[in-house]
RNA sequence: GUGGCUGUGGUGAAGCGGUUAACACGGCGGAUUGUGGCUCCGUUAUGCGAGGGUUCGAUCCCCUCCAGUCACCCCA
């Protein structure tokens, strides 16, 4: 037990760290690129936030969120995704007072006590857009190719966006009254889950994947053909936009958030090939959410990507950048009289900006010779007994294997010359 | 939370009731006097996820647990 780490967390250990640097930056830099600002939020919040947040019913909150009760008897939890700490930053922090709309992201460790599987950890990481103050059409847009343009840079294929208007509190209820209306009386036909689902969030019915309840479903009232005018032309506004901008998108009238706080817009980014785990971004529009949480009313939008999933997806595409680390200088020092004087040196030339190493382990010169080989060192300082004694070291270029002795007070000028240290 | 599959060294793996637990990669050491990359040699699991049980004997059979994985569920 003291071996292993908790289920569904893991170690992210440097031969992978690059990796994650990689996606990291592109994600800032496209945000950059879009206007949007990194916020950083605690890593756990009241529990009352995530409640009336994400909603009281959802599996989010009724079954995986980590829920404890610290020293000062207040209830805590870990936070399961970043949309609803967002909001709560912004409404504390009066960020509604800065002109609209207000652009954030953010990137880091959220929790939810799932069963663990590939692409699906307790412990995971989102990346996370919101766009808070405006409501119109063209910033979901925005943010839809925000999020699009990130993976795109990264350069994965076969990505599909899918989209949905999920109404807002005007015309769901009237669209939810016509499907429980429609599934009332087969209500003992459908799955156990749907079952369930019929009373909280009976829009899941329509994208079960029990045969059963498929056929049972067939002919149920369509949320699109209930869409008020509002919604119904914001979502028109929203495809304009996106065709102008040339992406492939699919309708989905199924495509359904598990989220409360969702209206409007919702969507999606699959790649199928992550099997179960296969939305690799997902989010929508919360008009509602801010005043949740105590703030003024205000519109929101904003998606969240799953690290863990974009990682996954780059692999199974070969497109993590294969990094090969080299290091300037590799001093060796054949006999322990000449250690000093090369841990020195070593640490003036990491001094003067050389990425420098030397021999911890007491080995023999020709192992020495081989690890400067194997970190790929671009030159070797050899501190041999004669030539220390004569004020001088060997300079030995590890491509061309091309040697010379020069003097020792001249090491720093003769390495910082770009060209001795070119590696091509 | 439900069901299925899997679990041998740092890694990839063979073995499936009695083996010195193959092989490959990696690591370490070496191949005459102070020099890497190729080649060759040596060495590298008192141990087969953990704990019980069956058996004269278990990595191989049974049970429990743990972990991974697939599907469901959920979602990013």
């Amino acid at each position: 037990m003291l071996t292993a780490a908790p289920r569904g967390t893991k170690d992210i250990l440097p031969s992978t760290i690059e990796a994650w640097r990689y996606v990291e930056q592109t994600m800032r830099t496209t945000c950059a690129l879009f206007g949007y600002q990194e916020l950083r939020t605690p890593i756990f919040e009241h529990t009352e936030l995530f409640k009336r947040g994400i909603g009281d019913t959802t599996d989010v909150v009724e079954k995986e969120m980590y829920t404890f009760e610290d020293r000062g008897k207040r209830s805590i939890t870990l936070r399961p995704e970043n949309t609803a700490s967002a909001v709560r930053a912004y409404v504390e922090n009066k960020l509604y007072a800065e002109p609209a709309p207000t652009k954030l992201f953010y990137i880091g460790p959220m929790f939810r006590y799932d069963r663990p599987q590939a692409g699906r950890m307790r412990q995971f990481h989102q990346f996370g857009v919101e766009a808070l103050g405006a409501k119109e059409a063209l910033i979901d847009a925005e943010i839809i190719m925000l999020a699009v343009q990130v993976l795109k840079t990264l350069g994965l294929q076969d990505l599909r966006l899918l989209i949905n208007s999920v109404g807002c509190p005007q015309c769901r209820p009237a669209h939810r009254e016509q499907l429980q209306a429609f599934f009332k009386p087969k209500l003992d036909q459908l799955c156990p889950d749907c079952q369930s689902r019929f009373e909280r969030n009976p829009l899941r019915i329509l994208d079960c994947k029990n045969e059963q309840c498929r056929t049972l479903a067939q002919g149920a009232p369509q949320l699109a053909a209930c869409l008020c005018e509002d919604c119904k032309a914001h979502f028109n506004t929203l495809q304009t936009l996106l065709t102008a901008a040339g992406v492939e998108f699919t309708l989905d009238h199924n495509l359904v958030r598990g989220l409360d706080y969702y209206t409007k817009t919702a969507f999606e980014i699959q790649y199928a090939p992550l099997g179960a785990q296969s939305a690799v971004c997902g989010g929508g529009r919360y008009d509602g959410l801010v005043e949740e949480v105590g703030g003024p009313a205000t519109p929101g939008i904003g998606f969240a990507m799953g690290m863990e999933r974009v990682l996954l997806a780059l692999e199974k595409q070969n497109l993590l950048p294969v990094m090969t680390p080299s290091i300037d200088v590799f001093l060796v020092a054949p006999a322990a009289a000449q250690l000093p004087l090369a841990f020195k040196t070593a640490l003036e030339l990491r001094a003067v900006g050389l990425s420098t190493e030397i021999d911890f382990m007491g080995r023999s010169m020709k192992a020495q010779m081989k690890q400067a080989n194997r970190l790929q060192a671009k030159q070797v300082l050899i501190f041999g007994e004669d030539e220390v004694m004569r004020g001088t070291v060997v300079l030995r270029n590890m491509q061309s294997s091309e040697q010379s002795e020069i003097k020792i007070e001249e090491i720093k000028s003769i390495l910082t010359k770009t060209e001795v240290l070119k590696n091509d």
